[in-house]
DNA sequence: GCCAAAATACGGGAAACCCCCAATAGAAAA
DNA sequence: TTTTCTATTGGGGGTTTCCCGTATTTTGGC
């Protein structure tokens, strides 16, 4: 996955961390960060309060594939306490690390999900008795919610990449196709239900795979559920 | 902020329209109303408040498919208040026919995304001035954002043909297969990439068709990234 | 209006896919 | 131990898809 440098957009970066850093100050946090991913494109958009020091550690170890609240959070509709992920070798290794760095081990990752595949997650953690955690928890949760539902908004409204995605070109008669083959019909059924030739089909096919993208029409179909274009059937 | 637990009370119906019920009381709104959907069985549970005959006006007349309150949260990723939805004829009709059996049009609804494809809609709405409404949404909205996760967490986990199909038994190497068709591999590529013939490559497709009753493999690609056994790229 | 681009439409031939069949080895269940 | 299930490979042959063309109509910009 390639990460997407959302700086190159004026005050994005700032604006976006800065809100974190707010989410921090009202809620009693030490930490929060944010990482959006869309699935179609590919693409990643992270935003952090933490250190660059720990940010590059991070990045350098590869941390990212390994991080059990990340793995958790995907999997999950509600928001994942940190207290009750599996202690795998995994969670010994990036938490061993994450200390070191001065971050606490607890925290909650809530993960937000658009329409098209894309998905947010926005953690916060803070160095506290367990006690103290709880009772912050269950405070601030909803809270936290409408945070994440809110950066994720506007993230992937202002990501170029991902808005692009959101729309790709497709003639109508292409999406109307591409439903028909997601449905399971062969390009001469598709050709007799809208009366034409299957040759036809396969131009508009052709045309979809290209649009998206994809090297075949399982690819397509694939690309054209992600971001929302047709629905599986 | 305590969250009802959904897990005591006895049978699922009863259960969840109490819990609607609770929210109702606790946030001062007259109605509320889930509507879980999962795209890949076709399956719609839901549960509300409202009187039955306002319930069976809904049903009976399909207000479903127009309702603009369900078309416009399930492209959202925000909560969706009924205030800003666009007032065409749609909007017209049905809220003419809810005011008639006494259901405001001033209300919210909230779109919670599961990570296979399944979404949940939480309504709630009530009359009153639009003062006292904005007031109201303000203080409530994060509450009622987690009130929507937790039931639609519930929902899905409780749902016996949504976890069937969450977990269709399909083998490691037919998923991994599935996943290397829906990056636009070729059967041979496929073959080459996992040292194995492209023969049994075809066959555990095949198989993967079969189990996930897929007709062609675009649609098995299709049904499997809407389940979540694998992801589009 | 005019021209370029896209959308729509059709066909031949080569490649890929899919379905029928059979067969082996190993693992799991009975 | 026997049986069943999964994973693997293969042949033959029909079906489907895909890439190469061409042609007409529609759309959009200058």
């Amino acid at each position: 996955m390639e990460i997407v440098d959302l700086s190159t957009l004026p005050d994005a970066e700032t604006r976006y961390t800065e809100f974190l850093k707010q989410v921090c100050e009202k809620h009693d946090m030490d930490h929060a960060a944010y990482a959006g991913m869309n699935p179609a494109s590919g693409t990643v958009a992270g935003f952090v309060t933490y250190d660059d020091a720990w940010t590059e550690h991070y990045q350098n170890q590869g941390l990212i594939m390994i991080d059990p609240t990340i793995h958790m959070a995907r999997r999950s509709i509600a928001p994942v306490d940190w207290s009750r992920l599996e202690r795998g070798p995994e969670f010994q290794r990036m938490f061993n690390d994450a200390s070191e760095f001065g971050i606490s081990n607890q925290g909650v990752t809530i993960p937000v999900r658009g329409p098209f595949g894309d998905i947010g997650l926005l953690s916060a953690s803070r160095d506290c008795s367990k006690e103290e955690w709880r009772k912050l928890y269950t405070h601030v949760i909803g809270d936290l919610q409408s945070m994440a539902v809110h950066i994720h908004d506007h993230v992937v409204s202002s990501d170029e990449v991902t808005s692009a995605l959101y729309h790709p070109n497709l003639s109508t008669r292409e999406v109307e196709i591409l439903q028909w083959v997601a449905a399971g019909k062969s390009q001469q059924d598709i050709g007799d239900i809208l009366s034409i030739s299957h040759r036809t089909v396969e131009v508009h096919l052709r045309s979809s795979r290209e649009k998206l993208s994809a090297l075949t029409t399982p690819q397509a179909v694939g690309r054209a559920i992600a971001i929302g274009l047709i629905t599986p059937s």
